[in-house]
RNA sequence: GGGCAGUUACCAGAGUGGCCAAAUGGGGCUGACUGUAACUCAGCUGGCUUACGCCUACGGUGGUUCGAAUCCAUCACUGCCCA
């Protein structure tokens, strides 16, 4: 993987980048739409290339070793020649489940053992272990394996969660150093800096990645329950500290506004579920703000989802229409929500890019976070 | 014409003397959702009220009873069966 940094913003930490990989190239700032079974939900792979645009996609550790399992996606060649996306992609490697599933597992030193959320097996995963599935999966860009503290953690959890984190990340790099993708492509590895809200805690992970020279950093931990104004602050920290030759990833970020500020706090790479299951629960997101689809007031509405949206599904159907197929739990609405989301999402950073490279970001920023945050 | 069963909130449907403004679904309305156990989840859904509470309500009318959606009488309507 390589990357190159293209535009810095003058008057924040906004940058334009490149990330070149085996599987093809990724204008940054990016986002990364979520197919954490090797599907992006409701959504073709021909619509997330063209119509949607997007430039990688992410998989999941922990949901694709329960279903189809190993065995499957080796048989197949990897995710890429399972799933028939040939672009980037990059896996998440299981910390977040182990957040998000937390009455299924235990943490031990050596691992967390957990119940699968499908039939209830019990399963044991190692540093090592989550390295070698993803060497499996094969995704151009793979994740430590981390524990996901939560945003509400006192301080001495914290620290300790951190700590367990970073003799992780020891034992991730060490086997990841000792094996290779059986594929042929190369992978990256990035590790993740924890620490919760505790500036001290975040300034001493980002410094012990930093120190690695990891080829992009992570932060995670983050829209986990804290307040949004503090994860501005830990991101802003963060940033300061990690290298700036490298992309640097805000993971499971998240709304619109989240993306911006962050954006000028000087971070590359998102990813978030929001665009697609929010989406299926029927908000949409536009630049003029946010709809509930569901609410009423759309009822006769049969003006175009989205006036020069960024997706051909905003005006080949109208408000009316589409509140008539979410309330009607049709398929089609699910399919019409998502490309829409993911493709304003898509928009957003690429307009933020272009206004990077062109220098007039810090101008053009709060008027769009004023628009996205906008009730409709 | 005779027999039987029924009539409960927007719909379906439980309740068969007080704990009933009335279970449960559905529908409707409104929220939530941030490295996806989520086409999921939560609240509201007779009126007035922030709430306490008050009022109106279980086909109509009239009774019995301290008290009726629930018991009795009668009328109306619906369904099924027999002529």
């Amino acid at each position: 993987m390589d990357f190159q940094l293209i535009h810095t913003d003058s008057k924040s930490s906004a940058r334009a980048g490149l990330i070149k990989t085996d599987h093809g190239e990724i204008e940054t700032p990016v986002f990364m739409p979520v197919g954490t079974v090797g599907s992006v939900k409701a959504v073709h792979i021909n619509e997330l290339k063209e119509d949607i645009g997007a430039e990688i996609i992410l998989g999941n550790t922990y949901h694709l070793y329960l279903r189809p399992g190993l065995d499957i996606i080796k048989g197949a060649g990897g995710l890429h020649k399972f799933n028939s996306w040939n672009k980037p992609m990059l896996t998440d490697s299981g910390g977040f489940q182990v957040f998000s599933l937390s009455e299924n597992r235990k943490l031990t030193e050596e691992g967390a053992k957990f119940r699968s959320h499908i039939d209830g097996s019990k399963h044991f995963f190692t540093p090592e272990k989550v390295i070698d599935i993803q060497r499996i999966i094969g995704a151009d860009i793979i994740m430590a394996f981390d524990e996901c503290t939560p945003g509400d953690a006192d301080y001495a959890y914290a620290k300790e969660s951190l700590e367990l984190t970073e003799r992780w990340l020891d034992r991730c790099i060490k086997r990841f150093d000792e094996t290779e993708c059986p594929y042929g492509h190369k992978q990256s590895l990035f590790p993740i800096a924890q620490g919760c809200v505790y500036p001290d805690l975040r300034r001493r992970a980002a410094e012990n990645i930093a120190a690695i020279g990891a080829e992009g950093n992570a932060i995670g931990g983050l829209a986990v329950g804290e307040p949004t104004e503090k994860m501005y602050e830990m991101v802003e920290l963060v940033n300061e500290i990690l290298p700036k030759d490298k992309p640097r990833y805000l993971m499971g970020v998240g709304k619109p506004e989240n993306m911006l500020e962050a954006i000028e706090r000087g971070v590359d790479m998102f990813d978030c579920i929001m665009p697609t299951r929010n989406g299926r629960n029927g908000q949409i997101f536009t630049k003029q703000g946010i709809m509930n689809m569901r609410n009423e007031k759309w009822k006769n509405d049969f003006s175009p989802i989205e006036e020069d949206g960024a997706s051909y599904v905003d005006t080949l159907y109208s408000k009316a229409y589409l509140r008539h197929l979410i309330n009607s739990n049709e398929i089609l609405g699910l399919q019409i929500a998502s490309i829409h989301n993911l493709a304003f999402y898509i928009w957003l950073m690429k307009e933020a890019r272009k206004h990077i490279i062109d220098g007039t970001f810090s101008l053009w920023k709060p008027g769009m976070v004023e628009n996205v945050t906008r009730r409709l």
